[in-house]
DNA sequence: CCACGCTCCTGCGCGC
DNA sequence: TGCGCGCAGGAGCGTG
């Protein structure tokens, strides 16, 4: 499931060799994602050179000519960049063509989305209402106390809203907070302005050190040349229910919070 | 404004 | 070995 990080990888992976790129068709094989694949792309597309690859939370924005092809990946979706002679698989919905090379969607669950937008990043609705980016400047005790001041919700539900913040998943929620010392059912407002400031640290941390090793992921996730990248990554606490903490020994506590999965060290986090 | 549950979909792992 | 079932997850959306 990409998140955050895995999102940003596929991004320079893609950007690469495909900024200043013209393309010269799409094809779509299945255009039934979460919303449909927009028909007028297979025309409309053509001619217009990739100006930039942006992202925003875990959008994909590429900026072509005359507007931005939003990409999301949903839990299943990875991008590559592949010769335009490669026959497409199963779950392989649709490709955008750059003379000889395409890039090809694959995506199991269809979780995902391709959409078109023509205007200012605000003005679309996925757009307009995300708080800030984890690892932008944007995003600090400050803010993030503010955010929280406001909700009642479990603190893991809280950093899991993408208005509070961005780009956080249930996987790096539950290691944020276990980094952080803080119980995920805890109030989110009850949380103390050190234990705030703490768990932004963190959570830009823990993303952060996604990144670097390349992308945690889990199963589904391709690096953008189609190289594996799941680095099953020592996670704390994630999937570790029973087994030992990795910090204290004591076994990792699972339950169910928001009707997500969700782990935590009862001796390491109050 | 906030909280919560539902929903989309497929692959996987489990129990029998 | 095969089958059916439940679960996993991002996040928009409708409802209270």
């Amino acid at each position: 499931m990409p998140e955050l990080p895995e999102v940003e990888i596929t991004r320079r992976g893609i950007a690469a060799p495909l900024v200043s790129a013209r393309a010269t068709g799409v094809v779509i094989r299945n255009a039934a994602l979460r919303w449909p694949i927009p028909g007028h792309l297979v025309t409309s597309l053509s001619g217009q050179r990739l100006r930039d690859i942006d992202r925003r939370a875990k959008y994909l924005l590429l900026r072509f000519d005359r507007g931005t092809l939003i990409i999301h990946l949903g839990m299943s979706g990875s991008l590559r960049i592949l010769a335009h002679s490669a026959a497409p698989e199963k779950h392989d919905h649709i490709d955008i063509v750059f003379g000889e090379v395409v890039l090809r969607l694959r995506d199991p669950r269809r979780f995902g989305a391709v959409l078109w937008h023509d205007g200012p990043d605000d003005a679309h609705p996925l757009l307009a209402n995300l708080g800030p980016e984890p690892l932008g400047d944007d995003f600090n005790a400050a803010t993030l106390r503010a955010a929280l001041l406001r909700r009642q919700c479990a603190v893991k539900l809280a950093i899991m809203d993408s208005s509070v913040v961005v780009g956080v998943g249930n996987i790096y929620a539950s290691e944020s907070l276990f980094r952080a010392g803080i119980r995920p059912g805890t109030a989110a407002r009850r949380l103390s302005a050190p234990q705030t400031a703490r768990l932004a640290a963190e959570i830009r941390q823990t993303l952060l050190d996604a990144l670097a090793a390349g992308g945690s992921t889990l199963r589904d996730f391709m690096h953008a040349d189609g190289a594996p990248g799941y680095f099953q990554q020592s996670y704390f606490v994630y999937g570790r229910a029973g087994q030992p903490c990795r910090i204290c020994t004591a076994p990792v506590h699972g339950r169910r919070i928001g009707n997500r999965s969700t782990f935590f060290c009862p001796a390491c986090q109050r």
